[in-house]
RNA sequence: UGGGGCGUGGUGUAACGGCAACACACCGGCCUUUGGAGCCGUGGUUCUUGGUUCGAAUCCAGGCGCCCCAGCCA
């Protein structure tokens, strides 16, 4: 949107948009806030989605500002993996970045602050702040220690600083409003002492770190953050983060504006709850992927354009909500549609013999890669007298509407003939073990030049040239609509994993690599997992195709 | 009985005082060598009550409902 003419499409474009007009700012910078602390999952996305393409559209640049102010937290393992789904993702920033990077200017500011008489060295114990602090409706109490003289307080920081007291033995706090209706302003905490462990990036070089309501719009003012886009829950920190610039008397102070968070149904995206899936074992890793994480969303077959054309269709605005997740699924269809490849791949076999065709006869047969992009050109099939169809396609007594292979019935072999069934063959239990069928010659490619019709068309692999997989079926990971509640695990969906395994597939597949993706015709879209080898292929779902059978089998079962 | 935010089909967003629009989902139909894709159509007293106005989703007042905040987390 660098045209000038073009609207803003939500409000923080209106805000920007407004602001460059209007002269407050010049040029725009967003930045990145994570904290190194857990993986990525599609919630960031939408928040890393909006820092960097607010910036983009309006000529602006993107940082990334890694917020490492709890050394108890954070890891630098996460610091690449954060910017390794980012950079999946396509986000480019101009900068990284971390807040410790200030930590010495942060601090001269605090000093500035406590000389204003703005800021205090509180002795209370952690219990004594908070029940010190009030409640929703009772004001909170002035600490004793509030009216402390400014040079007590800078030599009482100097020595939190330099180590000389133990963990929670005082703090820094601004001196605010304990009696403020927003509990953020009740002498916010600014610094507390921290001993161990050693800071991932600084080491043992400091002994007080900044809480996130001080190092924050500091940090942004300090390299030039023009908008500082946050989620919703950080409205109420605003008038904290406009109180710290203004004290600071910045000129130009970067401007907070917030955003609704995204929500998903059918899933949990705290990360309390995502590390208690990993570490209780109910998924395989942060990258299974089930997980709502980036890693697991890349490894199902998500790909990066489908997610930011679901965070564009999401939109942004205020409102508390919960997006379905039959939106990103349709939007991975969408992007899948019109990119992978078709191949044929038989998911739970059924032998399917054709009687009248000859003994050893192989013919390659022409099919079309990708209907909807006519440059993927074709590819040859090897035909024979056996092969595999999808048990599911055919049906000994077939239910209301069934078009597919039944006795007498003739359908389609995709790209192939015409066959009829004639007969079925069965164990001593009565379980079918093939089907044996008749087929036109007439008909190879599929057309009967008589014009006669068929209603259904199946699709097939030849048995003795199918290349043999692991299939790993994906659904949803919970079966309740709203999981977000500490009892969610009652809610997983025992069936969010089926692994199938001798699943048939054509003999192009064999060459499919890691990360590759296609359409199995009929059955969804997949790509080849991780764990996929040479010569033991494995395969996931990324999600099924639209499957209009299936709705006419629910009703049916519903009405019954 | 504190402060802040938000209420538009099932879901998520648009409409910025002038015919409530789009996407997903759903339901019907057309088409089809994927029961895919594509195409067409159905579905709303804009939370509520009152007010302002020729005219209100939009402005005003009251009510109701939902979300967030009492970490030395972010």
């Amino acid at each position: 949107m660098t045209d000038e003419t073009s609207k803003p499409t939500d409000f923080i474009r209106e805000a920007v948009a407004e602001d460059l007009r209007a002269g407050r700012f010049n040029t725009i910078r967003t930045r990145l806030p994570p904290e190194p602390n857990g993986y990525l999952h599609i919630g960031h996305a939408k928040a890393f989605l909006i820092d960097y393409l607010v910036a983009r559209d309006y000529g602006g640049v993107l940082d990334l500002r890694f917020d490492d102010t709890n050394p108890a937290k954070e890891e630098t393992e996460f610091v690449e993996a954060i910017q390794e789904d980012a950079r999946w993702l396509g986000i480019e920033w101009e900068k990284v970045i971390y807040s410790s990077d200030f930590f010495e200017l942060l601090y001269e500011w605090a000093k500035k602050l406590v000389e204003k008489g703005k800021a205090y060295v509180d002795d209370q114990s952690p219990e004594e702040v908070s029940r010190n602090r009030g409640t929703l409706t009772e004001p909170g109490v002035e600490s004793p220690y509030r009216d402390r003289p400014v040079e007590e307080n800078l030599d009482l920081l100097e020595r939190m600083k330099n180590g000389e007291f133990p963990d929670g033995s005082r703090v820094l706090r601004a001196k605010i409003d304990m009696a403020h209706g927003n509990m953020n302003m009740r002498d916010p905490v600014m610094y507390r002492i921290i001993h161990e462990p050693a800071h991932h990036r600084t080491g043992r070089k400091w002994c007080i770190y900044p809480m996130y309501d001080w190092a924050q719009g500091q940090n942004d003012a300090m390299h030039g953050v023009t908008h500082s886009l946050c989620s919703i829950e950080y409205e109420d920190h605003r008038p904290l983060y406009e109180w710290f610039l203004n004290e600071l008397e910045i000129p130009n102070p970067p401007r907070q504006i917030e955003f609704s968070r995204l929500n998903l149904n059918y899933t949990v995206m705290s990360k309390r709850y995502l590390r208690r899936l990993v570490e209780e074992g109910h998924v395989s890793g942060w990258d299974d992927p089930r997980m709502p994480t980036l890693r697991a969303l890349r490894r199902r077959g998500y790909t990066p354009e489908a997610i930011l054309d679901f965070i564009d269709r999401v939109g942004i605005a205020k409102s508390p909500t919960t997006s379905d997740i039959a939106l990103l699924e349709a939007c991975v269809r969408d992007d899948l549609n019109r990119r992978a490849e078709r191949r044929m791949a038989v998911l739970k076999p059924l032998k399917l013999i054709i009687d009248n065709y000859p003994d050893g006869l192989v013919e390659e047969l022409e099919a079309v890669n990708n209907p909807e992009d006519e440059a993927a050109g074709t590819r040859g099939l090897p035909f024979a007298k056996e092969l595999f169809i999808e048990a599911d396609d055919f049906a000994e007594t077939p239910p209301p509407k069934y078009y597919r292979l039944y006795p007498g019935n003739e359908v389609r072999l995709r790209y192939a003939y015409f066959v009829t069934c004639t007969s079925v063959d069965k164990d001593a239990d009565g379980n079918i073990t093939a089907v044996h069928c008749a087929y036109d010659p007439a008909t190879r490619g599929g057309d009967a030049p008589d014009g006669r019709k068929v209603k259904s068309t199946i699709h097939w692999v030849s048995a003795a040239h199918a290349v043999q997989s692991e299939v790993r079926l994906y659904d949803r990971l919970f079966t309740e609509e709203s999981p977000d509640k500490d009892s969610f695990i009652e809610y997983l969906n025992p069936d969010s994993l089926q692994v199938l395994t001798g699943c048939m597939l054509e003999p192009s597949l064999a060459e499919a690599r890691p990360g590759d993706k296609f359409q199995f015709e009929r059955t969804g879209y997949f790509c080849v997992d991780s764990e996929s080898a040479p010569g033991k292929p494995v395969f996931n779902r990324t999600v099924a195709l639209r499957d209009t059978w299936a709705k006419i089998q629910q009703k049916s079962h519903a009405s019954r």
